[in-house]
DNA sequence: CATGAATGAGTATTCATTCAT
DNA sequence: AATGAATGAATACTCATTCAT
């Protein structure tokens, strides 16, 4: 019911049309990927001029490594007792439901447009700042950046079979069955 | 007595360059990935014209679906005893000295490339008849199929963090140390 | 007593603006040449406002028509005596410390933005009044206004081949020894 | 009458259509200076696709340069004598009726365009290797390069103020007039 | 009156694909 | 049967210009 909430991008509203173009490319990626995403499609998708796109972000890069970052920080791994992060981390890396904020720059997303410099990355960086680096802080005994790492791979490749290839069992896996394993496959790295 | 002896120079040549542009396929996505592969560019690395591509293919996809495929039916997860492979597949996966036909329709290859919906068929389908079949019928219990895809899950993103996103602990860690803990991580798949 | 000694700081600030933009133009057009500049970078370059270019001026042509136009009539060939005038327009033509607003309206700027119609035009014009008439009314004989263009012509061709296209001579001569060549050529045009 | 007479294009005649397409390039630089010279009308005056410039010439500057290029060698300054010389190089570059091909590479256009990097650079060139050197060679005593390029810069000076600046005097000159003033001016550089 | 948001037409270039020879 | 010429649609990006506030 907000403004935010109407149709068209909103006229000679800086702030708006940015955002509507961020929230375009965002869903675009979310639902073709990063590869398949044009600024022509974004702007029009966003109900705005392509140039806009130069005007308020440079380069089509540029857009892209802003939507492919997170809106807002993800205090998850820090917030939540070990013995429930598989779980946790799990469900948030496959909520359908996500926002295409969130979803644009979910772990599948990323992996999946790894075909592309750019997205690799982006990729890079963000695993390691927002995954292994906070899950690595938390573990002790050696190779914990390692082990992490071995869990945000897990993750991804889930995340991927799952939600792109779409593989029968995982696709059709109920999500506490999943979690389960997920659990008893993470445990051992949790515990030095 | 192969096929290549027989007569008729140009059922040959026409077989040869068939095959010629197939194999360039396969060495340039092994090297740039799916979505850097121009038909012209296979035609030259092949030596061969482009329209070749599409008087034996029909169409750059139809090219594409087939150097995914794999060459020959592979039968390491038949012949290897279970408790050996989570350490044979990794290495499997992971083997940077692999031949280019191979690691065209490696694990990272297909899952990077999802970005696209070609890829993703292709993958869905490789995955569920060159892995997820053949393992699940060798494990006992419930939920055989989807305990498979784990497996292939796990493979599929420590390959895609390794080679194609190269995070730090990933890309850098030793072959063995690595292959430890995933047999760690899978052993509670294997046994029911 | 000047305009700008008026009261109201509106009509002063517009009057400052539009001269700011006047000048950012000559800079970029003696820097850069006529055809590399653009409305942005005038603007940016002036500090104002890019429409003001419009609310000024009507149009990106009708700016750079009075950018190209001289700030103050020049009174060389008036003033100096005849023998010592292609010496003397030599230096004026060629003087690379001239301010932008010289250099802007330059026989070499001209020349070398003669690819465009609106340059072809003021520079046709420019040169109309401000060489050819003065020049040739103190020239006795016949063809007096010719030869007034054969020197322009001569100036203009030597600061084309020095300042814009460079040829390894021309560039590297001493300004005297020039000099006195363009004495010996335009000698015989001087006398009837 | 010949093929090459014909309207349209010759199809499936590559030699044919990127000479068309040569042609047209400098056609359009002859008429609107190469500034103005844009590939899609380049295609459209040839009557092919813009994609076959690339395919040609790989880019539009190779293009260009291949347009900005003599189509033969000239040897007017090696045959002819030193003092019909001013004459007939005269001549040469004012020629009216000459066809496009000279035209695109005449000596006005070159110091036209000399507001792009591009034609300076080529100027550069075709000014040192066709006119200077060969000039220079003939002539005895100091500084025979930098006169020689004394004689370049008033030809060159004159087509620009005739043909595309277009001032009174010079573009009404009858051509006889014209020609015996450059001999006056000419002559004191040709004698030591 | 001045700002800056928006626009539309334009640029060079690439690519998968088809057609004529 | 094979070659290479031709095509058209698409891409990212820029610019002069206008309009709303």
């Amino acid at each position: 019911m907000t403004e935010d909430d109407q149709a068209g991008p909103r006229r000679r509203d800086a702030a708006a049309t940015r955002e509507s173009l961020l929230t375009a490319a965002r869903s675009l990626i979310a639902r073709d990927g990063v590869a398949a995403v044009s600024t022509r499609d974004v702007a029009t998708a966003a109900g705005a001029n392509q140039a806009l796109v130069y005007r308020y972000f440079g380069s089509k890069e540029a857009l892209l490594v802003e939507a492919l970052s997170p809106t807002e920080p993800d205090s998850t791994i820090a917030d939540t007792p070990l013995d429930a992060l598989p779980h946790t981390l799990l469900r948030r890396a496959l909520d359908p439901d996500a926002p295409a904020e969130i979803r644009a720059s979910s772990m599948s997303t990323l992996v999946a447009g790894a075909g592309t410099e750019l997205v690799r990355t982006i990729a890079r960086e963000r695993i390691h700042a927002g995954f292994t680096t906070q899950l690595a802080g938390r573990l002790d005994g050696p190779d914990a950046e390692l082990r992490a790492e071995l869990v945000a791979a897990l993750l991804a490749g889930i995340a991927s079979l799952r939600d792109q290839i779409g593989t029968r069992a995982m696709a059709g896996a109920d999500l506490d069955v999943l979690a389960g394993y997920v659990d008893r496959m993470v445990a051992p790295l949790l515990v030095d």
